[in-house]
DNA sequence: AATTGCAATGAGTCCGGTCGCTTCTGTGCG
DNA sequence: CGCACAGAAGCGACCGGACTCATTGCAATT
């Protein structure tokens, strides 16, 4: 029964290899057939492990040129269990703070020949878990992340299994997980200190967003440290979300009888809000009332005054976790000691706490 | 022959389970021998595409509870030949105005179930490109990008294929790319406008970094046409890098008899190095030299004064090039008409230009 | 001269899903 | 009662590399 009539049920032979080179992006073994040599000769070519003759690995070449051979990521991948990504999930991108993580996390990455996996959380505890989901089905070989609201995390070893895994700038509740963080008990602690020792201030309020923010209530924390230590009364407001709340809060501290003469907001977003307030108030800082932030940003030597704050080292912060990660990828470092790495912060005295000097003063 | 000796090459029969779930990953399979069905049924539950009977259904669904399975996303993508993720390149992640950028790309991808892989340029082509080609190994099923500097740039349909593409920000050589665009010209050519007809200026300066740069040359070009049209002189200066040179720069303008009254900056960077260079100097703004720049910043309100500037929708711009994607992606829309969709700026009027407002004038 | 050792290379298998087609079962209808 | 048909589930191939093992050829060693 020679040249059966095309019965489709006889092709189950080894009839491998497809028309050559139709449309399709060419693969292995198109090279291969081109430069008369085995699949594994051109993947040898490619990873460069082993030695190749000079001829034949000439060979290999010619024809990968000549196709426009692009090896298969997604193939590699997936056959040598090693995506070569690392996943990123933080809470918005919009929030310079944050995008300068993001920042120092990819050029981390690219230094070390990983692509990044980034996505956003939006403080939210359930989206953050979904993401991290996903991101673990994409077999990605480790994750950074700045975890959602304290206590609220999901995320947890358990979730990860062997996945090598850094949070950073809050911690998250489950110990074993490593952690880089800045000091934000020191820093709120010291520029209250400031305020107190230089400037004689007695009465200073913190105002903040939400203290169910890590960030948010640990530097309260440092700031309630300093005002004890001076034996001063602490007043602290919290859930200041938008410019209206920010100007009712301030209306009602400098109604009082014993209002403030300084404030210190808790981040970028609730300066934004204390300006905007203090602005429409008409209130003279630092005269009526010295101001000092956290968060530095590109234009606050333009402020009027200029903003002293605490600066934080968003991209150093990135960059040591990241370095981190690898760390766990490469060496296997299996001890999960759950480290914790705590970065120091810089205080920049301007001019709103009522210093003098004509150019900012940074101290560590 | 029951029961052969041990002989390693007799198991080349249907042997293919493995030991059953010992530490690795759980696989379909696994599954499957759990809820005592075939693979291809676990597929089918979890797709949901084809029906599956409700009682085989439940016994699958708990098999996956039991075993913790999640499907492996990269073996998924491999075999479909589409890996459900895009490919983000911009110059840099420290920008707020890019950061914004790349925001709106991770929320629009978001909604589709899409993942982003992100990576930066550093306005360098060849950076670019390794990227760009590092994204197509990986198999991006597209790709959203900020193009570096303007012709400089390799990018091209040679490169990517068929693989869909948007080029945002800035445009591409190649014509036959969609490009999302703002109307930078036009925009400059308005507040230029407002300098001269509002608070009558003559001589109104442009500082701007280098003309290279696609959306510095184009605000420019707004700027020239408004001089041209109002039968000024021009007066641009550009390679403003460092607060040192727009020092020297302003210092020799201001020196002329025809010293500039009104500045007009390329970009936020332009606007920190001339914003210091003006404070150095002691120079009172509006009422020594007026002032307006490009892109709007969180604080702008709170400068000294409150800055005039030309708002870009950044994260519009955003949304809407990868919604542009996602058409080419979802609908195959072969025709590669190479789209131009240029959309409008705002002009936020505050106090840097001459204006008395108390509160900024926004005008589109 | 026969054996051993090493370098170069190829055949086959596997990674974990998905796709096309086949098989099996049960039912409706002539 | 038999046949056609539809729905449910299974089988085997396959996506594109990389790894294991086997094979070949040739030079060095005994």
């Amino acid at each position: 029964m020679p040249e059966a009539t095309g019965n489709p049920n006889l092709n189950k032979s080894k009839l491998r290899d497809r028309a050559p080179v139709a449309h399709r992006k060419p693969t292995m073994s198109d090279v291969a057939r081109l430069a008369g040599v085995g699949t594994m000769t051109v993947s040898r070519v490619l990873s460069g492990t082993v030695r190749v003759s000079a001829e034949t690995a000439q060979r290999v070449h010619t024809a990968i040129e000549q196709l426009k051979y692009r090896p298969n990521e997604l193939a590699r991948a997936f056959r040598g269990q090693r995506s070569r990504s690392i996943g990123l999930i933080i809470p918005y991108l919009y929030d310079p703070f944050f995008a300068n993580c993001a920042h120092a996390v990819t050029s981390v990455a690219k230094e070390h020949g990983y692509s990044v996996i980034i996505t956003t959380s939006n403080e939210d505890p359930d989206t953050e878990y979904a993401e991290a989901e996903h991101m673990l089905e994409r077999h990605v070989d480790g994750m950074v992340f700045i975890p959602s609201r304290f206590r609220q995390t999901r995320l947890s070893r358990t979730l990860f299994g062997k996945t090598p895994v850094v949070a950073f700038d809050r911690p998250v509740p489950d110990q074993s997980l490593d952690v880089v963080l800045v000091q934000n008990t020191t820093g709120a602690r010291h520029i209250v200190q400031h305020l107190i020792e230089e400037h004689g201030h007695k009465r200073i309020a913190y105002i903040g967003l939400s203290r169910t923010l890590f960030t948010i209530n640990t530097r309260f924390l440092g700031y309630r440290r300093a005002m004890q230590d001076a034996g001063l009364e602490e007043d602290a407001t919290f859930e200041c979300n938008s410019e209206e709340i920010a100007l009712r809060i301030l209306k009602e501290k400098l109604d009082r009888k014993d209002a403030p003469t300084a404030i210190l907001t808790s981040n970028t977003l609730a300066t934004r809000y204390v300006l905007s307030a203090i602005a429409h108030l008409g209130i003279k800082v630092p005269g009526d009332l010295a101001f000092a932030g956290f968060d530095d940003f590109d234009l606050a030597e333009f402020t009027s005054p200029p903003l002293t704050v605490v600066r934080q080292p968003a991209q150093e912060m990135g960059r040591v976790a990241t370095n981190l990660l690898f760390d766990r990828i490469t060496r296997g470092e299996t001890p999960q000691t759950g480290n914790r790495i705590v970065l120091p912060v810089e205080i920049v005295l301007r001019r709103s706490c009522g210093c003098k000097h004509k150019n900012p003063v940074v101290i560590s």
